[in-house]
DNA sequence: ATCCTCCTTGTAATCGATTCCACAAGGAGG
DNA sequence: CCTCCTTGTGGAATCGATTACAAGGAGGAT
C-alpha cells in the first residue's frame, strides 16, 4: 500500500508538499499541485487514517454504546445515528452492550482505547467505572434515550410523561380501570421514569397502581413473557398491561396467545416504543411513539458541539401516544365535535 | 491522558520496558514488572490503540458492510459477527449500505482507510470499484449471504434451494397452483438466485412461473406493497405470494389488508428469511429460515482464518422451511403414517 | 582469575502522517 | 542597486507505541 513516501517520490517534491496538497493548505504552485495529484491517481494513493489520527489526536470517530441492537428501537437509533454523523464528516463505531453491563465496559474500553473523539451512550445499569471515569475525565460525551443521575453529561432523550397521561386517559375511555405494568430494570432511568409516569397517570384517575399490578421486567422478549404469566395467574387479573417496551409487549403477546386467550378481548395490550411491525400484529398495538431519528440526529449534533469546542446542551422531545386496536375498539370518530382527548394524539390508519 | 512515557518515568523504566512488560515478553526482572503495573494502575493508562496499529501494522478490527441495518436479518447477523469477533479478539466496524451502492462505497473507502485488518461485505450491487480493487490487491476479505461471482473471494451463504423445494411441495399439497414472486433486485445474488430456485421447484410440479408473477422488488418494504398490488389488479391474481425477504413480505402483508382482503383466506404468503415478529403477525407467516448466527459466525472465522494466515474456506449452510398459517391451514397432522413431505420440515408452535 | 553465557535493560529506529521553522527565489518599494 | 516581504519548498521533529541491537552484570565453567 503506497504511502506518502511514495506519492513525494513519484511526483518529485517532498512529503511535506504532498501533504500540504492533500489538506488543501494555501501555498503551494499550480505546478507542484498537479504533480502530486497526478502522483496520487497513478499510484492510487489512499491516507492512512491510523497516521493521521496518531499526529492529528483526532480520529473523527464517536462511539456509540446502546443496550441491544436486536431491539428495532435502538436499530433505528443507531441508524440515525450514523446517518447524522457521516453528514458531519464522522464515522461511528456501535458497540452493543445487550443489558450486560460487562459488555457495556468493555465497549466503552476498547472505544477509549481507539482514541474516539466522543462516546454516545444509553446506559445498561448505573453506569460502568469506566465511563464514569471517562466522563469525569472530561471525554466529550452524551447520554442517549437513558441516562445516570449525578452525571455532569447532556441527556439527549425523549418525555414520556404526556403521551403516557394520553395514554391512560384513552385506556380509561374505553372502561378500563384494572391497569398493570411490565417495568423495565429499576437500573435504568427510563425503567423507573416509565412506572413513575404511569403511576402518576392512573393517579390524576383516582385509580391505584398495586405493587401485584407491576411486574419486574428487562427489556426482554422473555421477562414480559413471564410476568404476564404471573398476571393471567392473579385472582383479579388486571384489564389492560403496559409493557415499558416493545420486545416485553412481544413477550406479553406470546403469554396471552399461549393462554388461548385473546388480545385486546380477554386482556389489553399497549407498549412504550412504537415499531413498524406493530401495525402487523394480532391486533395492531398501541404505542408510544418516540421521535427516534430526531434523537439520534440531535444526540450527534450535541456530541459534535462538544467536541468542536461549542456548548451541546440537553435535549428533551415528546413523544406520542399511537392508538391501535390492542386495548379494545376506539369509539368510532366523532365526526365535528370537539375532542375529548387532553392533547392531539394521533389515531394510525390500519 | 497518559501515555508509556509517563508510565516508564513513573516506574523508573524505559519505554522499552513498560512495551515489554505489557506485551508479555519473557525478559523483565519480576521487580520491574511489579513497578510498571504499579505506575500503570496509579496513572491509569491504557495504552494508545492507533499508535500500535501504525507500528504493528495491524488493528485488530473487521469491517462489515451490509446492506441494511434496519432489515432484521442483517441485524442479527451484524450481531453474531460482533460476537464472534469479539471471542477471537477482534472489533467489528459496521457500514450499512442502505442498499445503495454509493453508500457501500463510501464504507468500503472509510474502512479500508482505517486500515482495517479484513473485510466482510454483502455486496448491494455488483461490486463497487473500490471493493473490487480491495479483494485484487489482496486484502483479507469474505462475502456473507450475497456475492459477486467471478470474484476469488471465500462465500458464507445459506442454501435456500431445498426449502424453496419444501414450500413449494407445501403449496402444492394445500392445493395453490397460480404461485407468484416478489424478487429481489437482479444486481444480487440472493436477488436471482431465489427467483430461479422457485421456478426449479415449480418445474417439478408442472407449474408454469410466467412473467406476470415475477414482480420486481427491491428487498424493501415500499417494493412488496407496490408489486403486491400489482398482481392484486391481475385479471387472475396468484393465489400465493411468496416475498424474497422479510421486508417485502411486510409490504405485501400491508397491500393486502388495505385491499380489505385476508390473509390466508384471499391470498397466500411465505417469505425468505425469518423473523422473531413473524410469529406474531396477523396471520403467523410461513417461511424460510436461514441459521443466520451460524452464517455470521462462519463468515468471521473464515476471514480470520484468511487474515491469520491459514486457508479459509467457502462454507455453504442449509435453510429450512417453517410452517405456519399464512398460506393456509396445514391439513391436521396426520399420526402414525409416512411423512409424504420430501424433506424433514419444521412445523412451527404457534 | 578469566572467559563465556544468559538475562535484563536501555537506546534508537521505525510506522505514516502533520507542521514548525528555515531558507531560497522573486517581486515591490525606496 | 539594495533591502524587505511574500511565496513556495524541504528538513526535521513529533505523535505513542514496538522491536532490533547493543551493552552491562551476574553466574558458571575451566
Amino acid at each position: 500500500m503506497a504511502s506518502i513516501k511514495d506519492v513525494a517520490a513519484e511526483a518529485g517534491v517532498s512529503v511535506a508538499t504532498v501533504s500540504r496538497v492533500l489538506n488543501g493548505h494555501p501555498s503551494v504552485s499550480p505546478d507542484a499541485r498537479t504533480r502530486v495529484l497526478a502522483a496520487v491517481e497513478a499510484l492510487g494513493y489512499r491516507p492512512n487514517a491510523v497516521a493521521r489520527s496518531l499526529r492529528t489526536a483526532q480520529t473523527r470517530t464517536l462511539g456509540l454504546v446502546i443496550s441491544d441492537v436486536m431491539n428495532p428501537y435502538f436499530t433505528e437509533l443507531a441508524r440515525s445515528v450514523e446517518e447524522e454523523a457521516r453528514a458531519l464528516g464522522y464515522s461511528v463505531i456501535i458497540g452493543n452492550a445487550d443489558e450486560r453491563p460487562d459488555l457495556q465496559d468493555h465497549h466503552v474500553t476498547t472505544l477509549l482505547d481507539r482514541r474516539i473523539d466522543g462516546l454516545l451512550v444509553s446506559p445498561t445499569d448505573g453506569g460502568s467505572p469506566r465511563m464514569l471515569e471517562a466522563a469525569r475525565a472530561g471525554t466529550p460525551m452524551v447520554f442517549v434515550d437513558r441516562w445516570i443521575p449525578g452525571v455532569d453529561v447532556p441527556v439527549v432523550r425523549s418525555d414520556g410523561r404526556a403521551a403516557v397521561r394520553d395514554l391512560v386517559a384513552h385506556l380509561h375511555g374505553l372502561g378500563h380501570r384494572r391497569l398493570a405494568i411490565i417495568a423495565g430494570p429499576a437500573a435504568t432511568t427510563t425503567g423507573r421514569e416509565r412506572v413513575d409516569a404511569f403511576r402518576e397517570a392512573l393517579g390524576a384517575y383516582g385509580l391505584p397502581l398495586p405493587d401485584a399490578y407491576i411486574g419486574q421486567g428487562d427489556f426482554q422478549a422473555g421477562s414480559g413473557r413471564r410476568v404476564t404469566e404471573g398476571f393471567l395467574d392473579l385472582p383479579e387479573p388486571p384489564e389492560v398491561v403496559f409493557a415499558a417496551d416493545n420486545l416485553m409487549a412481544l413477550g406479553a403477546l406470546d403469554a396471552v396467545r399461549a393462554r388461548g386467550l385473546r388480545v385486546p378481548e380477554d386482556i389489553g395490550l399497549a407498549a412504550f416504543d412504537d415499531i413498524p411491525w406493530f401495525v402487523h400484529t394480532a391486533p395492531p398495538v398501541t404505542a408510544i411513539a418516540q421521535p427516534t431519528g430526531d434523537l439520534g440526529r440531535a444526540a450527534v449534533r450535541a456530541l459534535v458541539d462538544r467536541i468542536e469546542g461549542r456548548t451541546g446542551e440537553s435535549v428533551t422531545l415528546p413523544a406520542r401516544l399511537v392508538v391501535r386496536r390492542s386495548c379494545g375498539e376506539p369509539a368510532p370518530a366523532p365526526s365535528p365535535s370537539p375532542s375529548p382527548s387532553p392533547s392531539p394524539v394521533q389515531r394510525s390508519t390500519p
